[in-house]
DNA sequence: AGCACCATCACGCAGCGTCATCGTAA
DNA sequence: ATTACGATGACGCTGCGTGATGGTGC
């Protein structure tokens, strides 16, 4: 059991014969469904290296490892489009220092629109991770005087010298309103 | 110049008159259109306080930080029923420790996918980042003999002991595949 | 001949963008 | 009365999900 390195002892999520790989080999590997592969293929992303007689998509490896990399930049907030150039950038310059400068020019946008992101994602965890802080204290509240309407009222409240956004909308507390 | 607190000095982006804001206001304090505010209304997460004479929607301050929250946890991929969901907890809740309990489960599951989230982009900054700094090399490519279709031979690719994956997948390159 | 797998429509959905047309606010 | 702003449709778009129906691979 938990065999590695199987050469060819009937896998089922390899390779596949003569290298190549089926629809599904593709969505398994890269955990996107067929529907996927398929409308990035009908996108002009991926292509399929050819057909079986029968019809069936045969990819090779290079277009998993593309399908790998396009999934990533999907959940880096790219769109398609997006995508496209980048995969075309190479093919459609003129020489090989245009074709650096480009695609430098491009992942540094790239880079720093995740960086951006990262920042906006982690400061919003923290905010989140503040108010879940201050409602550990509500977790014992037996207070059905204040509990739905007057919560600013109570001292778990009070005693916050300054509440997170989140906190005073999900339960409803006023506050000097600071947006973003 | 740079004056704060201003009581009523014909403010243009601030409370208007009765404090109360008109969906222009909420568009612009929280970078969104007229439209998404609508549609928020629509979907039902947002309410404004009441309708002018003529129509017009006229939302509280208390509103305005409820699209700041919603516009986050949209920005942290959250879908408008996730949203709805959070929102409406409290009120939902029986009683106090109903309530925080629940919310704190929100929260840490919220928590908990931005940190996943955080992390896979955090990769994939480095990766891109990576693939960035190799090809600070090509920016000098002179050799037309290799560079559209054989870039595999050339010594800036062959020196490196790994490529990234998008490197690989952007200038065409083989290597032994890794994915995700 | 059987069963898992694949292909091809076709429709649906979220979350808005984008006009077009018309009424309001000051 | 002018000018900017807002309201209400209605249609379009992306990036898939979800069947239905029928063919393929082994």
């Amino acid at each position: 059991m938990d065999e590695r390195d199987g050469a060819d002892e009937s896998g089922k999520t390899q390779p596949g014969r003569d290298g190549l790989l089926t629809t599904g080999d593709m969505a398994r590997l890269t955990g996107n469904t067929l529907r996927t592969v398929r409308f990035y293929e009908e996108a002009g992303i991926l292509r399929p290296a050819s057909r079986s007689a029968g019809g069936h998509r045969l990819f090779s490896g290079r277009e998993l490892e593309r399908l790998s990399f396009i999934t990533d930049m999907r959940a880096a907030g790219m769109s398609l489009d997006e995508i496209r150039l980048l995969l075309e950038l190479k093919c459609k310059a003129a020489d090989g220092k245009v074709a650096a400068c480009e695609a430098i020019a491009a992942l540094n946008q790239q880079i720093e629109g995740l960086e951006q992101k990262i920042g906006v994602l982690s400061r919003l965890c923290n905010e989140l991770a503040q108010a879940r802080t201050i409602l550990q204290r509500c977790k014992g509240c037996n207070n059905t005087r204040l509990f739905p309407d007057a919560c600013d009222e109570c001292d778990v409240v009070r005693d916050q010298p300054a509440l997170p956004k989140s906190m005073r909308v999900l339960w409803s507390v006023d506050g000097a309103l600071d947006l973003d």
